[in-house]
This record gives C-alpha cells, structure tokens and sequence, in this order.
DNA sequence: AATAATTTTTAGTTTTGTCTAAATTTATTT
DNA sequence: AAATAAATTTAGACAAAACTAAAAATTATT
C-alpha cells in the first residue's frame, strides 16, 4: 500500500464509524482535502485490490482486507502518540500531525515493539482506543459531558473534537484523561454548565461539553 | 525537500566522505539503485534549489546549505537506529532499513526530543558518530584490525561494511562495540588473524579484520 | 592525434496521484 | 412527473520521479 491509499483507506474507516452506509465520495474528498474526481480515480485503485467494495455512485464500504488494513493504520497511529506523549513529553495538542506521518512507517515488528515498549496501552492520549495486533479494541460505554444530567458524578475520557484550540482549552483548566467532574448547574438559557473539579466550580459552555466524552461513576 | 531529494543528498554526502571531489553520476546511480540519466533529472533540480552545486559533466557537490540537510538526515537515522536498538531490543543488523524510514519524518522537535530522550548519544550502534543539532560530530582516530601491528590491545569501535550477514558473524562470535581484542598471531600466507578475545583464542579472516574498526589502547 | 570506450546528458515515455471541465447519474423541488 | 440542483464520474492534462534509447561530451588507448 502507498502512502496515499493508507490515508484513503484510514480516512474511509473513521468515515465508516460515523455512519455505517456506504461512504460517498465528497466526505472523502472533504477529509483528504482533494476533489471528488481524484476520490473516484483511488477508490477505483482500491477496489480492484479488494481493499474496498465500490459499485459507481453508491459510495464505498471497507472490505474484511480493508477493514484490518485500516484497523493496522489506527493501531500505528495511537501507539506513536502514546509514545509522543508518554516518552518525549509532547503534549496531547502537538501529536496528531507527527502521529500522521508515522503511521506510515512499513513495519509490523516494529510496531509491536513499540506496543510492548509503552506496556500495550489501550488507549491514545485523547481517550482513543488502541486496536491490538489482531484488530481488537476496547470499547467503552462513553456519552458527552452535555447529553449527562444534573448532580451526576463522571469521569472524562476523552474527546470528540481534538483541535488543538480544544485540546489546549482543556490543559488550560486543568481538565485531562480521568478527571473527576460533578455537574451542579444547567442553565436552561444557553445549557452551560457550572461544574465541580478539584474542589473549584467552573462554568463551561454548551460547545465545550458537546466535546468532553465522560462515563458516569 | 521531498523523500527522493532527501535520499540523493544523503547518497551524496556518504559519497563525498570518501572522494572529496566532485560526486560523478554513476557512482551516485549505483548507490540509489536507479539509473544515471535519473540521476541527472535530480542533480538538477536540487541545483535550482541550491543545495548542490553541478556543472555539465564535472559531477556535483554539496554546497554548504546541502551538506548541512545531509547531515540532519544522517543525524536523524542514526539516532533512530540508537532508539530502535536501545528501547527496543533491535539487534544491530535489523535497524538500517528501519532507519532508512524513519529519517524522512520531518520534525526537528521530534528528533531533538528523541535525542535528549536516548541521552544525546554520540555514537550509533555501528560506531558512527552522531551530528549534533548544529551538525557536529566527534570524529574518533579508528584503524582497521587489519591494519594494526601484532601484540597490540586494541577496542572495537565499529564496522566498515555494515551488512546483515557481518553483523549476524559478529554477533555470532560476540564481538560488539567495546569489545577488547589482542592481535596475537598474523599468518603471512592469507593474512588471517588469531585474536585474544575474553581470554578465548580466535581465528578470523582478513577479509572480517578488514571490515571491523578499531583503536589501539 | 585520431579512434575507441566510457560517462553523461537529452529527448521522449511511463506511472502515480492529482487537477479542471464537461458529462452523467441521482436527489430534490415545484 | 418534469425541471432543477447536487453529487459523481469521465476525459484529458499536469507534475514528480523514474525509465529507455539515442546523442553528446569526456577520458582512455593505440
């Protein structure tokens, strides 16, 4: 696989995530910053290699060979932020591009090593799982901090959006994976909230809250 | 600059260690693997970009911006090459190929990291040295074992020829950076050696003792 | 010094991945 | 259901980096 339809085939699969039909050719273009004529001309490329299932002007879907590859691209990815992170002191803002680049590196021990090197962490550091060698991942029951009802205790595990505007909002109120947070106040007006962490109430508004994925505890 | 253009530079910096003088075409053709009038399309444009100079069939040579890309390239393999090894667990005949990947991720941060990370090393698991971020290196007076006189104690620094199947005989017989040799028989017939090594006599070929760099101590 | 051999360059193609613009298909609206 | 709008595909072109084959320049040999 070249580079490009390594980025082809992960940008199908989180596309897949979101919405299980078949994936049209705009959402693609609109990921990879291309246009839609360049989307059909390697969608065609990766049908003929049996990476996805492509019938003209019903969008594609990620074959069995598609699926693992893609899983495999994941697998790289977050395993290099958690060592950006966890080993070179990056923070949580700074990995995504690096992480873009060597998710292509061409190794599978390496990658292994990497994973035994950092003790198989199950997830990136914005909260994301990380699928093992075989493609298994842990998935956990999570909802966003603005969908959970008043007076409930949850614990943040990660984010939707991890712009790194977000993401250094977030470092700024000391708000991070395992946070303990109490919800004590909704306003009916515009659905901010005024919540409890480390002892200090804090008031955040409706559009961070419909970015921070919580479980309650 | 993009990965092919990062590849000649490098080529042609390992070239101009040896024969100081304009680099010719096909030794460069020979080195990357492609032909020489692919090699001319190339040595043009990084020309126009002004890393090398390049006159009509006089060969080509770094100019001072090009050796300095040429040097953060080797700096970046090699440091890779001490992470792959050191952390995790690579042997050293596994890491070049790795290595030849890794060096095009583009992040001086990252690699700066990487290197405060390993302990700012000073050489790689070879025995070459490591550029500095500003390019420097510490250059050691190594001899070749063939080279040395009888009797002599001398400690091995590195390797001429860093091909798998050396480094597998290397290992095999466990001989490694730092390890301390007595010359302590040369046969004039085919100049094989016998060698004191961890009190243990050893026959080795001149073709090995040519290969492996070493100082008197 | 002329010829032969070698090296290097030029000219013209190929492949990969992209693009624009036009044509076609599907979806939406009246 | 016809007309319009939107999405998708096709056709043709381009840039990067490689190639082959032929031409030109340099070096070596007689």
């Amino acid at each position: 696989m070249t580079y490009s339809e390594e980025n082809y085939i992960k940008v199908i699969y989180h596309l897949s995530l979101v919405s299980p039909k078949g994936i049209n050719t705009n959402a693609i273009a609109g990921m990879i910053e291309s246009k839609a004529s360049s989307v059909t001309d390697m969608v065609k490329k990766l049908a003929e290699k049996e990476l996805v299932d492509y019938q003209k002007y019903q969008g594609v879907t990620l074959t069995q060979k598609g699926l693992h590859a893609a899983k495999m691209i994941v697998r790289k990815h977050r395993l290099w932020e958690v060592f950006l992170v966890e080993k070179l002191d990056f923070t949580w803002d700074e990995v995504h591009d690096l992480a873009e680049e060597l998710e292509h590196i061409k190794s599978e021990k390496l990658i292994n090593r990497l994973d035994e090197f950092l003790g198989f962490p199950k997830e990136d550091p914005h909260g994301d799982p990380i699928p093992d060698r075989y493609g298994q991942m842990i998935k956990v029951e999570k909802q966003l901090l603005s969908e959970v009802g008043l007076n409930k205790k949850v614990m943040c595990l990660g984010v939707k959006d991890s712009s790194p505007s977000f993401l250094q909002y977030l470092d700024k109120h000391q708000i991070s994976l395992g946070s303990e947070i109490e919800i004590i106040n909704k306003e009916a007006f515009d659905m901010s909230l005024t919540i409890l962490m480390n002892g200090k109430e804090i008031l955040i508004s409706n559009k961070i809250a419909g970015n921070l994925f919580v479980k309650v505890i």
